[in-house]
DNA sequence: ATAGGGTTAG
């Protein structure tokens, strides 16, 4: 049997194929061709060999051609490509196009081609298959080659040729060719031909020229399922997901019956949207009429239940379906990713029959998505140098994963990578890169890439990564001036969820209620209120401001929650020192079955601190139940958040006991919570040990350093002390510079400790110096433990009296009104000092004083502190390794009082 | 079917 037959010469060896694209209308028409077009039938199924002039044989080339496709026979089909050269049929125009059909239908695309050129006089069936077979597989260019081509030969383009063409616009998404060709096909008179009409609003709908598809839909004279199915699929294109359901409806009243893809664009509509409910009515219809298990229902399935169901529904979908293509294989890993089911999702992996780029891209996309940078990042290798392909998808992906291990030379040879190999004109991938230099630390970079931005697509999304950078390095007023130029652009950025909870966070943070409200306009007006996360930070924004009241309000009014909502509250009452109403949170959540997480514990163990009785007892049972019940495993921060709960109710036993009892070895922090806790019950021996224990872990950490400082300047070694923070210093261990700030009238006043920086520092001065002497009077007694400086007694005082938080304190008295409280934040802890001065303010000036520094809110009114006197120096989760204990304010937060 | 930025905790 012959194998190979070798190609015919083209009889075109001059023509090259078109590279470029002249508009249609400009193209000059060919004569007219009156030979009239053969619509009737299929342009590549021309049956019945009976009737054809030559041989009958069984082994006549046409039946062998028929055979080869059947049995998907490659050589059988070559055999009958001899079998017509030797009958010398081979320049038979229907014959070509028999040949041409069996070679596209085997996928032998350039055989096809072959057997095309081969053809002395192609007619419009040997080009429009040829053009259908280019448009699949994303070719336009050869495919709109051949359109020009056919014209300019004087063949008359039937409808098959339009749909063919229209389908290359499809691929390459170019509308303005689409709308070309619209005209043509009008002019022509092919559009009242149902399936063209289809094509068309197939391209419309895909280009984002919704309009133009609605117009077109409207002009329709005669609509099939797939018209429907077209326009409805451009409202999922829009995100009108309720348009949907809508179309959906309408169609049926009109007597249409959805099909298979009606189905699953209304599912996917529903997965895009808010449709929990409507997406599983789709589920039951599908069910009643039997399309449950259709290939794309199926796919879409599981992509809503991934969305609005839970794991176990994905899978019962995917095991069920009988035939599974790449798409499903591909949507059930994307679904045990998103459940954070990284090793099943794994195991599908290397079960697929069959993976293509996008089925990579949704592991490496899955990796990151659950943490897994370092996953990420080997598959990115193993993808480079397997040669696989890679898309934008890819590479955005691989750039979040660097971002992710946040390691300095890796994003560098990354992004070496991106340069060199010249994908990176993208602007996603730029945006990405930004993103990922802010996370290593490379802001300047990042700064850099940000001013010299050149895509305006999606510039909203490195504004907000820019600002999240900032603002992640405590550069909170350089990320507002930020969001400021992004709103003062003459195309102002338009700010979506996440930019909106950023700033929102950002508000939080710096204690800016009025911008906060603001935005909770914007939100209202744009309805991006209904969004969880914007919700969520709305609510965390009113809760760190101190607006309580608000905030619950607001938690009340959001159409649904989460665990970061429900987390949220229990947080609020936790930084108001409302440990009772935290764990009664903590019941409600329960009762509703919200699945706590590990922050959950982290914030309701801790809770047990503020609690009015003992509940010694409800953190132990609360500790347990995290692995029995919840299937979370303690970390070493719920370790100390338990220790420094023991410590503050006296249970110093219980908490040794508990670090004896740890898995790994006890860290810095679990220390630090014992420490604190010995010097807040006095427990002398215990603290010495533990802070024995924290200098042999951690003899880098400047909250080390200041403990010694603090030895020797307890004991009077100053030069000791002195040196030590030399030490510090040169090996840059400062951090941040501390500071405590008042908003008024949406404007900041910060100060830092000693600071004349202020315009009004003079009258701030003399009104600070009266309200001590005032105090002092009242009884307080200033406590120069505090200052840790190598000075004398009375400089001590001047050290002591002009903290930043009592600049701040009297700035706010000075500029509010009688009745209003005076809202001061500070970026780490109240010193003791401050404290006992603050209480001797609120009743010597009858005014209400709320101070939220890193540990909550200290409200102070008639003589007496909301934090009862026992407020932590290392705030309500002792994880904190504190970065704040080394400022020139003086407010440490590890005191000497223990030697 | 796949991608960027954030919200709770630090």
């Amino acid at each position: 049997m012959a194998t190979t037959i070798p190609p015919p010469p083209s009889p075109f060896p001059h023509m090259k194929p078109l590279l470029s694209l002249s508009p249609l209308s400009s193209l000059s028409l060919p004569p007219f061709n009156p030979k009239p077009p053969n619509v009737s039938s299929s342009p590549l199924t021309q049956p019945n060999p009976t009737h054809h002039h030559h041989s009958p044989s069984p082994f006549a080339p046409r039946r062998l051609l028929r055979l080869a496709v059947d049995r998907r026979d490659l050589d059988l089909g070559r055999a009958a490509h001899a079998a017509a050269v030797k009958a010398q049929d081979i320049e038979d125009t229907r014959l070509g196009n028999a040949l041409i059909s069996m070679y596209l239908k085997l996928g032998r695309l350039s055989d096809a081609r072959k057997a095309f050129d081969a053809l002395p006089s192609p007619d419009v069936a040997s080009f429009s298959s040829l053009i259908s077979a280019y448009a699949k597989c994303g070719r336009p260019v050869e495919a709109a080659g051949l359109f020009c081509r056919m014209r300019f030969l004087g063949v008359e383009p039937n409808e098959f040729s339009f749909v063919a063409i229209l389908t290359s616009c499809i691929r390459q998404l170019d509308g303005r060719l689409g709308s070309q060709v619209h005209a043509f096909a009008v002019k022509t008179d092919h559009c009242s031909c149902v399936h063209v009409s289809n094509a068309l609003l197939g391209v419309y709908v895909k280009c984002g020229c919704a309009s133009a598809a609605d117009q077109l839909f409207g002009e329709m004279v005669e609509r099939d399922v797939s018209s429907w199915n077209a326009v409805m699929l451009g409202m999922v294109e829009e995100c009108r997901y309720d348009e949907v359901f809508r179309l959906f409806n309408l169609m049926q009243m009109e007597g249409y019956h959805g099909d298979g893809f009606s189905l699953s664009t209304l599912l996917t509509a529903a997965a895009h949207g808010f449709g929990g409910a409507g997406g599983e009515a789709v589920h039951a219809y599908a069910l009643k009429i039997g399309l449950e298990l259709d290939l794309s229902v199926g796919n879409a399935l599981v992509g809503f239940y991934t969305q609005f169901g839970c794991v176990e529904d994905v899978a019962d979908v995917f095991w069920r379906m009988p035939i599974k293509d790449v798409t499903s294989w591909t949507g059930m890993l994307t679904g045990y990713m998103e459940f954070g089911m990284v090793e099943s999702a794994v195991d599908i992996f290397d079960q697929m029959p069959e993976r293509n780029c996008v089925t990579y891209n949704a592991l490496l996309a899955g990796y990151c998505h659950n943490g897994e940078g370092a996953r990420g990042l080997d598959l990115f290798r193993h993808i480079l140098e397997n040669d696989l392909e890679i898309s934008d998808f890819t590479l955005t992906s691989a750039i979040n994963a660097c971002g992710m291990v946040s390691d300095l030379k890796t994003s560098e040879q990354v992004h070496a990578f991106m340069i060199k190999s010249g994908c990176k004109s993208s602007s996603w991938v730029e945006a990405a890169l930004l993103d990922m230099c802010a996370k290593c630390g490379r802001i300047e970079d990042a700064e850099k890439m940000f001013t010299s931005w050149a895509h305006e697509e999606s510039f909203p999304v490195a504004w907000t990564s820019l600002i999240c950078a900032h603002s992640r390095c405590g550069l909170h007023f350089e990320a507002l001036h930020l969001f400021q130029t992004g709103l003062r652009r003459d195309d102002p950025v338009v700010m979506d969820a996440f930019a909106l909870a950023m700033i929102l966070g950002l508000c939080g943070t710096l204690g800016f209620v009025e911008l906060g409200q603001q935005l909770h306009c914007v939100a209202t007006k744009s309805g991006l209120l209904s969004d969880v996360e914007v919700g969520n930070a709305l609510f965390s924004m009113y809760a760190k401001c101190g607006r309580l009241e608000d905030a619950t309000s607001l938690f009340s009014q959001m159409p649904q929650h989460d665990t970061v909502s429900w987390n949220a509250l229990i947080m609020a009452y936790l930084i108001h020192r409302q440990g009772d109403k935290a764990l009664d949170v903590w019941d409600s959540m329960n009762m509703v079955g919200v699945k706590p997480d590990f922050i959950t514990f982290l914030l309701v163990i801790s809770a047990c601190r503020y609690t009015r009785s003992n509940s010694v007892d409800v953190c132990h049972k609360l500790f347990q139940s995290m692995e029995s019940s919840y299937n979370i495993i303690p970390t070493s921060e719920h370790y100390s958040a338990m220790v420094d709960v023991l410590g503050y109710w006296g249970s110093f036993d219980e908490a040794e006991q508990l670090i004896k009892n740890m898995p790994s070895k006890p860290n810095a922090s679990v220390w630090r919570a014992l420490l604190d806790s010995c010097r807040l019950r006095s427990n002398m021996t215990l603290g010495r040990q533990a802070a024995q224990s924290l200098l042999e872990l951690e003899p880098q950490d400047p909250s080390t350093y200041v403990l010694i400082s603090n030895l020797y300047s307890a004991s009077g070694r100053w030069h000791c002390s002195e040196k030590v923070r030399q030490d510090m210093r040169e090996k840059g261990l400062q951090k941040h510079p501390v500071r405590s700030w008042i908003t008024h009238h949406s404007t900041m006043h910060s100060f830092y400790a000693r600071d004349r920086s202020h315009p009004q520092s003079k009258d701030i001065y003399s009104a600070l110096d009266i309200l001590i002497l005032e105090c002092m009077k009242a009884g307080y007694e200033p406590d120069t433990c505090f200052v840790l400086h190598e000075v004398e007694e009375y400089q001590k005082k001047n050290f002591l009296f002009y903290h930043s938080a009592k600049l701040a304190v009297v700035y706010g008295l000075l500029i509010s009104g009688p009745d209003q409280p005076v809202r001061v934040v500070k970026n780490i802890h109240l010193c003791g000092d401050c404290h006992a001065f603050m209480k001797y303010v609120s009743s010597v000036t009858g005014r209400e004083i709320s101070v939220r520094d890193a540990s909550g809110f200290h409200n102070f009114r008639a003589g007496v502190c909301s934090c009862g006197d026992y407020w932590s120096e290392l705030g309500y989760s002792s994880s904190t390794s504190d970065q704040s204990v080394l400022q020139p304010d003086g407010c440490m937060t590890v005191r000497e009082t223990l030697f």
